[in-house]
RNA sequence: GGAAGAGUGGCAGAGCUGGUUUAAUGCACCGGUCUUGAAAACCGGCGUGGGUUACACCACCGGGGGUUCGAAUCCCUCCUCUUCCGCCA
């Protein structure tokens, strides 16, 4: 959520930055009018103020005329306060409004793009920020796809996880499993060992949580609720390690906090069709591990780039190609500053596959979720958040037992080796 | 799930027979005096948000609602914690 003081005090940049984003006429227009009405939000918050100011100077006149055995003069004043209190219940009634529908409004507008994201809307738009050529598989003829290698060797099985729960919930099987095991300590180790602190989130939490970090009530559709008690399920990590922090006010010196956890993560993934959803290429239910950092406004960018730089380090490690991409403005997501992406290359799919975006929200969850820091003045100011995956497992499983496969089997990528036990799946 | 008790500013802890408590006091913290320096002592400051050029002023005592001229204080409801009972990895 966009801070109101950024509306006024640089309306010119938030305009670019809707253009650069390429959102539609109304939102430009959203700009004039949350102004207009935080204006008229003041205005009626000043006249209420005085009303109550009122009321409340009368109010311990009225104590004191009691207490001097005044009684008809206090009665006399009683109705006078029963008057303002009228007038003033209407103004609450509709300073309730005024602020409703300015957060309502001003919910709609994204985030502002950092200077350097590049202007376009598709994905071919986005910039590869780096392609190592040289490292590009060159397979075997025969070589197949990761859902046809997982039934060879019954690591995992699509159909049971049919049979358990539906599409999109695959099982995996003794190496396979294992596999996902390996990862999992691969990836958290790392984060451990670059400084980030683990945590254990719980993977179902209240709206009060998904509203902080944007999920609600934007991407309502997109995520499992448990009707019952008004929970959901959590569709990345990020949502219970950023709200660790949700209304507080962290010191200069508490910076940069660095989160990281594994934990599922459920998506409904409504309105998904063809390729993109065969084999492990999107899940309902998938495996990842978050990194997040909570950083200082003057530092995030640097943080960012240090993220990268983590996220890369792993692929890298895992001896998988890859490129990083930096979105464009159409291509981003609603709360970003700036995005990279990470895609590793399915190579007998032919595809690249995005298995990480790392993103600067600078205040645009802070903002919602009042995390806040102390200044050198003494002075409150919103803290910049980050996140990015470290990664997310089934396409780096996909990619692996792609690249790896071989006429005896699949090979265990070195670093993994010692989590996994194993060094060839067959 | 049932019963009882409790939720106050970073912490501790008053207030809870409704009106000099619209939040006392202590600790912690920050600044100052004193001192070669430090400690102690003393003086001052010390919640968040709205609002103002700055004040004034307003809101917030777990969340929400109500009674009243006036609510931390009374009522309703929800949440959380503690203890006891029941159930159970």
């Amino acid at each position: 959520m966009l801070e109101i003081s950024l509306l006024r005090e640089q309306k010119e940049r938030v305009l670019k930055g809707l253009k650069k984003k390429h959102q539609p006429e109304s939102a430009f227009l959203l700009v004039d009018e949350v102004i207009r009405m935080d204006d008229e939000r003041k205005q009626t918050q000043t006249r209420l103020d005085g009303l109550l100011f009122q009321i409340n100077t009368l109010s311990g006149q009225i104590g004191d005329l009691f207490k001097t055995g005044k009684a008809s003069e206090a009665n006399d004043l009683k109705n006078q306060v029963n008057n303002i209190k009228e007038e003033a219940k209407e103004l609450e009634i509709t300073l309730k409004q005024l602020k409703d529908n300015i957060e309502e409004q001003i919910i709609a507008l994204p985030n502002i793009p950092n200077e350097s994201v590049p202007e376009g809307r598709l994905p071919s738009d986005n910039t590869v920020h780096f392609l190592d050529e040289s490292d590009m598989p060159s397979l075997d003829v025969d070589a197949i796809p990761h859902w046809e290698i997982a039934e060879k060797y019954n690591i995992i099985s699509f159909k049971s996880g049919v049979t358990l729960t539906g599409a999109g919930y695959p099982l995996y099987i003794n190496k396979g499993a294992r596999l996902q095991r390996a990862l999992i300590n691969f990836f958290l180790e790392e984060a451990i060992a670059a400084g980030y602190t683990e945590y254990q989130p719980p993977i179902i939490v209240n709206k009060e949580t998904m509203r902080a970090t944007g999920q609600l009530p934007d991407k309502e559709g997109q995520m499992y609720h448990c009707e019952k008690d008004d929970l959901y399920l959590i569709p990345t990590a990020e949502v219970p390690l950023t709200n660790i922090y949700r209304d507080a006010i962290l010191s200069k010196n508490d910076f940069p906090l660095m989160l990281t956890g594994y934990t599922p993560c459920f998506r409904r993934e409504a309105g998904s069709y063809g390729s993109d959803v065969k084999g492990l290429n999107r899940l309902h239910q998938f495996d990842k591990i978050e990194i997040v950092q909570i950083q200082h406004p003057d530092d995030s960018y640097n943080t960012l780039m240090e993220m990268v730089q983590h996220v890369e380090n792993l692929v890298k490690k895992l001896k998988l190609p890859y490129r990083i991409l930096r979105l464009c403005g159409g291509d981003m997501s609603f709360a970003s500053a700036l995005t990279f992406d990470f895609e590793t290359y399915s190579a007998a799919q032919g595809k690249w596959l995005e298995v990480s975006s790392v993103s600067n929200f600078e205040t645009f969850q802070s903002n919602r979720m009042k995390l806040r820091f102390r200044d050198e003045d003494g002075k409150t100011r919103l803290a910049h958040t980050l996140n990015g995956s470290a990664l997310a497992l089934p396409r780096i499983v996909a990619t692996i037992l792609e690249n790896y496969q071989t006429k005896d089997g699949v090979l265990v990528p070195e670093v993994l080796q010692k989590y996994t036990g194993f060094n060839i799946i067959n």
